[in-house]
DNA sequence: CTCTAATCGAGACGGTACGTCGCGTCTTACG
DNA sequence: CGTAAGACGCGACGTACCGTCTCGATTAGAG
């Protein structure tokens, strides 16, 4: 589990697909071509990853997880206008990575790893918005997910902090508590 | 063009689609299983739609056409409150058929085909909301989809004038010309 | 039967066949380019032919009967030699008509076709050779057909009557009566 | 290409093909039959031939081998006698495999193959007789073809001794150098 | 510092769906 | 109201991926 050479292939598998994805989408990458450019071998892939979207999944997942890690804590103390800045700033510095999530087919995978985070944040919480928490969650995610992949297809894209704004009018503000 | 039997093919095949998504999942039917489902032949598929995902679209864009046609008059009489319970009602009416398209892992296409009608009705207009109406557009019709697909899911849906009240408040409300 | 339309559309048929057989192979032509070569609807083929083997099979009886109709005059007269020299004649006179027929993978057919010829010819004679009849048939034609075709394979042919001489010598002569 | 499968799956589709010819002409042989009678995947077959015919053409090439290695080294001794007896040996001692090749509308493709064999073997002497090699080897050829094929048909066939000295007589004396 | 077991590369294989092509039948809209 | 145009069913084709499976050849890391 520990062995190097395991880790240096996923490793290379999630940087092989991130690559490929910035080029064409995940339906017309095929797994010989993510193990070719991970320079694995085909079979090798399967002892990884059961399947390419485990991989995917396992890719969208890792870098969610980093996002979360950037942004819940600002979130959690109360500032949520302060974490939506702090999420487009993130998105802003890895623009290539969230390009390839959000636009190359993929962002329905992106979509729904953000739901299981926003579930899991939420049933924390007692109910408190006017709107059962799992739709809340819903919406939110959609609004968020469709504004970021239209901020990242811009090809002069708006400063991150006037994306934040919109991002707390539109997607977080509408679902908060009062109301 | 006007020959009855290529209607009857294309209605059948349009048909048959519908039938099999409200048993799986799109890329789980074969384009077999539509011909023969349809009683048509398997080359006569591509006599009229050059892929399976040209049929989908072509039902999308139909069904969709149908839904505006209904609502559009209403939301044009300034009256956009009636225009969501409009809207609601008719899903509610052909709920199989809307619960198919937006729950049958088709939600994307759809989504894609609403945009193309609501770019089409908002470069009419002038520019009137704070965001640019592309953005506007893309955000709205997300949030029209994920509520009315979540709607669709749920064991005991909420009764039409209920969810036509929160599609007001949070997919029309926040994208009118007035911030 | 003797509809002037009918003759009109097999004739055109035929020669659209012998027309086409210059440029590709057989297998190689489709019933659709025939009928359109031939200036006629693709159904109408059908009326005259049941299928593509049906019109060439007429057209290589057709021809193969021109030929006989000039030679077996000749051969029946005790003239083998001035017979063999006859059918070169015809043949070189008929050039490009008869290397379609005999090097545009048709050849098995009008093999076939002259063998049921050779057969009705031999059959009214009595057993007058070392060989059964039908294998010497066979032989013959073989060698006749393979003959003719080199023949008109060459760049730069030989006159007739040179081939007649070695068609005499090989074809005919090791199959007449005595030995 | 020493890999014991390929080897394994190549011999088995060759043996599929020969087995199926025995019921059935080549063209009413499909590539599927062949792969299932091998036990081998459809896919499978065009990892080793580019198709039907190519599958034909190993084969024949195969069996005209292992028969010209027979009756090569007598013929070269200066007995041609001789070796048209072994020629006819051989074909009788394998006459379910040469009848398939010679009756299963495939004698095409085994003329071709036996030309080839000719004209390498006739390239390496001086000219010798009175007619240009190329067509002495076809004609030959054909004669041979034609025999065998006549030999194979009959229900009651010659003993093999007889058809060698028809053979002779009509295939190889009457090109051999002295016209 | 070795040796043993995990990891890997290579690629043959069975399988499923694809989209194309040609045949020959059958229907329909048009003249 | 018959016939030419062409829609249709059928079935084989050859392609592209998929994921499984053996093989040896390396190579890490535990003893």
């Amino acid at each position: 589990m520990a062995d190097v050479r395991v880790r240096r292939s996923r490793e290379d598998l999630r940087t092989a697909l991130l690559d490929l994805l910035n080029a064409k989408t995940f339906d017309d990458i095929t797994v010989r071509e993510i193990a070719a450019h991970a320079n694995v071998g085909y079979t090798t892939f399967f002892r990884h990853y059961p399947s390419k979207d485990a991989l995917l999944d396992d890719l969208a997942a890792k870098e969610i997880g980093r996002l979360t890690a950037h942004v819940l804590p600002i979130y959690d103390s109360k500032d949520p206008v302060g974490a939506c800045l702090a999420m487009c700033a993130y998105v802003q510095a890895q623009r290539p990575l969230w390009s390839a999530l959000l636009t190359g087919g993929v962002a329905s995978i992106v979509r729904e790893e953000l739901l299981k985070r926003s579930r899991e944040a939420t049933s924390t919480q007692p109910e408190s918005g006017s709107l059962p928490p799992e739709l809340g969650s819903a919406l939110a995610v959609a609004v968020i997910v469709e504004l970021l992949s239209w901020w990242l297809r811009q090809p002069q894209p708006w400063p991150a902090d006037r994306v934040a704004e919109v991002l707390y009018r539109t997607a977080i503000a509408p679902f908060l508590s009062r109301s």
